[in-house]
DNA sequence: TTCTTGATTTAGACAGGACTAATACTGCTC
DNA sequence: GAGCAGTATTAGTCCTGTCTAAATCAAGAA
């Protein structure tokens, strides 16, 4: 139990800090390793709806702790420990969205919320006991991969659904997991992960993506460059 | 979702103030509706694990929102408000019990802690989710009663297994569900909510009772005066 | 190299909760 | 009815987290 004795709060911190990392650009140097990439004090306070104030003051309180590397005015990244905490906190989100669609039938749009209020209060008994019920799954329900007990994050696929060319089929490996409505779209017309869609055309610049989904033999189903671009494929 | 933007810490105050009712005696005039027990502030204190003037302040708080009926000097008492709250994370703390046990194997006497983790941040969604899951389970694994949706509370048994005269048999109702080394004991021994149970003899004054469990060809079991006055049976 | 401006940090407050030390009640005893 | 003992409340702090307003820095424009 990496968490114990970390806030609600300072947990939601590192997890928002755990993302903000890996959607950034990989830092330019390719493979320097060490090369932390920082994130700013802004897009943390954005992200978690704070000002900006608040997400300095949290940082200082979470570098004082050797969770976060914090230097005034260049952003915060990760220690090895706060990322291995961030990477807890992540398994228990994961595996809880999985086992609430699996095992209660939640809705998957609305799977993230409800992961979200539990997190930070699974034990490591009951994450474990989930975990084998599912089967020791590897990914969660919108195609994201779970990190293992020992904080191991398999590698994942980067390629956006919006940059795959005209004609070419791809299966789809992640769709975002937040925006409900989004989730509750694609799940309508069946873009989920594991499924091959073809894009059949696109729209005038930044305009929709048209895509034809495998056993559907509905019209192609219109997305917005958006959302496309948060569907990663492979 | 009564229990929205109700802190966890007011929740547990709710949740003692709720408990501690219950245990005390019914008041004197026996059916007296409207006599609300009251409640001092050191028996909350003590069974929050909290100092007398934090629950002062706290049920002070409480009572500004309605949730308490709180005269100084004269201890506290739930409102019908407070009550509906308290109800509530009783409904999810028991229902988790039950889940925990039934669905995910988690050894009865670690259920509470697990439970108590967790009910803060039950939706209603899932709540009902796992109530439908359970087949609308009326009982928890220590025998409590489970509150209903909209809150009402199925009396129980009052009776406790000390009171009961040696030779007769009685059925185990519920067991304390906090104490987990009594807990092990009790499933070890096979004194569980539903077993038929005799007292089979007593020690010395206050010394333990020799039970004779259902189904069990072992010596009879010996159980201290505090468990079974925890014990209760019809 | 200096200016300007947007991003950040500092200052100062506040609410929720909890603690210790000091004070004030209450109820029972004589 | 006065005195005590034990309960309970008040006073004063502290810590976490959050906010707004004010000050400060860093980086690009000129
Ligand atoms: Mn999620
Ligand atoms: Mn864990
Ligand atoms: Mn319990
Ligand atoms: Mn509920």
């Amino acid at each position: 139990m990496v968490v114990t004795g970390t806030s609600r709060a300072a947990l939601a911190y590192l997890k928002a800090l755990y993302a903000l990392e890996e959607e950034s650009p990989r830092s330019g140097a390719r493979g320097r390793l060490g090369t932390a990439r920082r994130v700013t004090t802004s897009a943390i306070a954005e992200r978690l709806a704070v000002s900006a104030p608040s997400a300095t003051n949290m940082l200082k309180r979470l570098a004082a702790r050797d969770l976060v590397s914090y230097e005034p005015y260049k952003g915060a990244s990760l220690t090895r420990k706060g990322r291995a905490v961030a990477l807890e906190i992540v398994r228990h989100h994961r595996l809880l969205e999985t086992y609430l669609v699996e095992a209660l039938g939640v809705p998957w749009e609305e799977a993230h919320a409800e992961a979200e209020a539990l997190e930070s209060n699974l034990s490591e008994s009951v994450e474990e006991r989930m975990f084998a019920a599912l089967g020791r799954p590897r990914f969660d329900p919108h195609g994201h991969s779970i990190p293992t007990r020992n904080g191991a994050m398999p590698k994942t696929s980067r390629r956006s659904l919006w940059d795959v060319s005209d004609g070419e089929a791809v299966l789809v490996a992640q769709v975002p997991d937040s925006h409900s409505d989004a989730l509750r779209y694609l799940a309508e017309v069946g873009v989920l992960p594991g499924v091959r869609v073809t894009i059949e055309s696109r729209g005038p610049v930044g305009g929709p993506l048209f895509v034809r989904v495998e056993d559907n033999e509905d019209a192609p189903v219109a997305l917005s460059k958006e959302i496309t671009e948060a569907i990663w494929v492979h």
